[in-house]
DNA sequence: ATCATACTTAGCCATGCGCCTAAGTATTGG
DNA sequence: CCAATACTTAGGCGCATGGCTAAGTATGAT
């Protein structure tokens, strides 16, 4: 793994934007088109296009082009990255804090005897 | 839940950057003094401290001043919010896949009777 | 052929980020 | 007391982000 991992950063970075949040939950529920996706979000549509281009950089999302529709879809694998680094910074944490309890454990062991 | 949930974005974005990642990497060994922290980082001091203050606004730190050091400590509970988001989206979408294959599933039978 | 729809491109603006140097404050060791 | 250490504050620079409008292109409907 590098030391700077870009796909890593470029998809936290991503997930930072409410606006990408949402559009990730609505498309959780299946493909939809640029417009369908853009009509709850009071913006104008080149910003919101924006978004999308971000998410598509990131990898999170697909888009393939039908007809003068844009449909565009979840990438869901492309979450692991992310999910991965969460999981190892957490059993990270936790064996930390095993040795600790196991290092309080030895020294009551020490004490009692 | 709010629609528009600051902590989450600020979760999320301060996991976007590299040095910051390193930085929750190293606290995940223990507490650290700010220089200490700073060290492996070819950076300025005023630079690194930026991502010091990043970290502790998302709540993804605590910091205390000891002496003329200022000590640093992980917050493990703040990841939470991210991890739920993550696991929630996954699970929309794994949801999403099963109705897909019971719906498959309900073809097949139909097919074959 | 014409018109509406659905993006797409171009360009602008304000703010924030990530980096820097220089200079200041607060503690501690001698 | 004095100097060294460990931040801290102030200010500046260049680029990216997130928003906009206006105008263009491609496709579908009449």
């Amino acid at each position: 793994m590098a030391k700077y991992d870009s796909t890593l950063s470029d998809c936290f970075t991503a997930l930072g934007d409410p606006t990408r949040r949402r559009i990730l939950e609505r498309l959780a529920r299946g493909e939809a088109s640029v417009s369908e996706l853009a009509a709850p979000h009071d913006m104008s549509l080149p910003s919101f296009m924006g978004h999308l281009t971000r998410l598509e950089a990131a990898g999170l999302i697909t888009t393939r082009k039908q007809g003068r529709s844009r449909l565009c879809a979840l990438a869901p694998e492309a979450f692991a990255p992310a999910t991965d680094w969460l999981a190892t910074q957490r059993s990270l944490w936790e064996g930390r804090l095993d040795r600790l309890d196991s290092y309080v454990t030895t020294l009551m062991k020490d004490r009692s005897s």
